[in-house]
DNA sequence: TTATACATCGTTGTATACAACGTAGTGTTT
DNA sequence: AAACACTACGTTGTATACAACGATGTATAA
């Protein structure tokens, strides 16, 4: 959505002036701000009007908290129903030594690191656990996307999803979560400061007035 | 919501038909609707009506194993976050010895089952964790109501919850996780059995017409 | 100068009319 | 008899007008 980036928290956003911004009438536009409402990005205070909400970055270290949780249970699962035949295209899709599919984008390369992340939630077999980790990816996603602008995290990003594919075609529940806690974790806290950064400079910018 | 009883899973239900049993214009129940589909419970079909979605037996044992990492994940941070103040006043809410607060009535008692788990999952301080766990449960709260139905689970439960408190309380966090583990699971295999009775009636009363 | 009452404005909530589109039924043709 | 085309109906999607209500600014009184 376009609040991911124009749209600083707080701020108000009224359904007439998006209606006239896009060129349509309130109807659609206030069923999607009911949709974005439902997905935690803005409340909309009764005769009053919308306001974007901020996100914090406590609030975020509970997503990941949750997002650790999940991906052991999607693993577990995936450890069990996954197929060789799944689990290898995995490992082929992700070896460093193919620098084939590499992308520097960092909106593609997060675009990629999701599809690993629910190709092993769907390939468990359990529809809700998939679909809480899609929410959750949703929620992080404007944090994520700092994680791959650096060229080393996304070498990093490559190596540790190729050795948690090989850990489950080897079997190796441990290991594969193992590896993908660190792995989580390791995102989290490069990202996290990355984001203390921006703020910072946001933080700045508006001190010296737009 | 009124579709958790009198709706047959993929009957039609039309905007007009709605607004006209309830007495206002489609636009709110619109809003509704949209609601509704969101949360999962329908299925709009552009330009042909909305569908109430048929709950399988299957995708609420997916809801069940996400709970069971959540509330894992919950007890984990109730151990390190809750006060004593707090664990005891939980303790003392469902201490089997006081027979003052038991109730027989379901709905009433499913409320209360409901209330303690999203205690412990405020008390950790992680609010992705309780909005996940509340959302779970307003999805297996169809099948939930029936474990409540029978006397024994009622005393189940009142025993189960005090020592699942009593274990936090110790800060013995694998003990409250293993007695939680079996809580759930008890719960949800007594209510997977009545919940495929009901269906067999269901579908007995259906070959009969009406 | 400050506090209070009031009026105006802007916003969301709701109702209604119309447009777009899919479905089902019917009539015709082969 | 069967298949196809067309028409009519019902449904959701959208636009617009109005109602309800909160906030803000102003004028008046103490």
């Amino acid at each position: 959505m376009i609040l991911n980036f124009e749209l600083y928290p707080g701020s108000r956003v009224t359904e007439g002036d998006m209606a006239a911004q896009f060129g349509v009438s309130r109807t659609p536009i206030r069923s999607a701000m009911q949709r974005l409402e439902a997905e935690g990005y803005l409340t909309v205070k009764p005769k009053q009007g919308c306001f974007v909400r901020p996100l914090d970055i406590d609030e975020l270290a509970g997503y990941y908290q949750v997002r650790i949780a999940l991906e052991m249970l999607s693993l577990e699962l995936a450890c069990t129903f996954m197929t060789d035949a799944q689990l290898k295209d995995l490992c082929e899709a992700w070896d460093p030594m193919f620098q084939k599919g590499r992308t520097t984008n960092a909106e593609k390369m997060e675009a990629r690191d999701e599809s690993f992340h629910m190709a092993i939630a769907a390939g468990g077999g359990n529809a809700a656990v998939a679909k809480y980790l899609q929410d959750i990816h949703h929620k992080i996603r404007p944090i994520r996307r700092l994680d791959f602008t650096e060229g080393a995290r996304i070498d990093c990003t490559y190596e540790e999803h190729y050795q948690i594919a090989q850990h489950l075609l080897k079997r190796d529940l441990p290991a594969a979560q193992a590896t993908m806690r660190a792995h989580i974790q390791r995102s989290e806290q490069f990202a996290k400061g990355l984001t203390l950064i921006q703020l910072a400079q946001k933080a700045g910018r508006k001190k010296f007035g737009k």
